[in-house]
DNA sequence: CTAATACCTGAACATATACTCAAGTATTTG
DNA sequence: CAAATACTTGAGTATATGTTCAGGTATTAG
């Protein structure tokens, strides 16, 4: 245990008294925070949101979007990886292109809530 | 530049034409793609989320917080101080207290909308 | 005054991660 | 068949970050 709360004082000083009685206010699970925590982590890195951006408008090949972005095909597909393993973009493979899109709908309308707040 | 164009192929024989004309559809400028990154980051810790569930119910001091998270004050002061860098969370000193809240809505908001998306 | 409390801070350390580089797979072309 | 293309992957490296630890500040108590 990495705190034992034996050597608190804040149980009989601080605040609110319902906090002696074993912490009647639960903060979320350690689990569910974690996966919370992943899913954010997916969003918190600047290559993958310009290319949420992109897969916005439309479908592209690695190709196009390297091209886009002007970065290297391995560092577009490493992301694109990342994106894939959180199920926020799906691919069809045509011929030797594989092609991306956004999984679904709901990424885009977190990606334009946070955009929109972001501009005050 | 990390990545010359002229050495790509996808100009000529990848996807959609329009990409020959230098890039029609522009992806989120990397400024703002970094602003964004950085506003996920703080939200991508399983820590500040727990911190952020337990105070869209109430305001909690410091000791609190770390008795109910069952950390130490000064890990959770360190995260505090990010989620204050980011604005997520104000505070009002009270005796030798601190007692911080969300500063608005807004990141309860965010924070069931993704809460209710991973539950599937 | 000193001691204790509530909180903050900087350095250190361990871990995570974004890109590069080299190599590999799969498909198409000659 | 071999060569080229589109993409993927693993290792290496530089950077970022979460917690611990030690110590500091500010307020309260004696």
């Amino acid at each position: 245990m990495a705190n034992s709360s034996t050597d608190k004082i804040c149980e009989t000083t601080c605040s609110d008294p319902h906090l002696s009685a074993a912490g009647k206010a639960d903060p979320l699970a350690m689990e569910k925070a974690q996966k919370m925590g992943e899913f954010f982590n997916v969003l918190s890195d600047p290559t993958r949101l310009r290319l949420i951006s992109l897969l916005a408008e439309e479908e592209f090949c690695v190709c196009d979007l390297a091209i886009q972005l002007e970065m290297t095909d391995s560092a577009i597909s490493h992301q694109l990886r990342a994106l894939r393993a959180a199920r926020l973009v799906s691919y069809r493979k045509l011929g030797r292109q594989v092609f991306y899109r956004l999984h679904d709908q709901h990424v885009v309308d977190l990606y334009r809530t946070v955009h929109e707040h972001l501009k005050e």
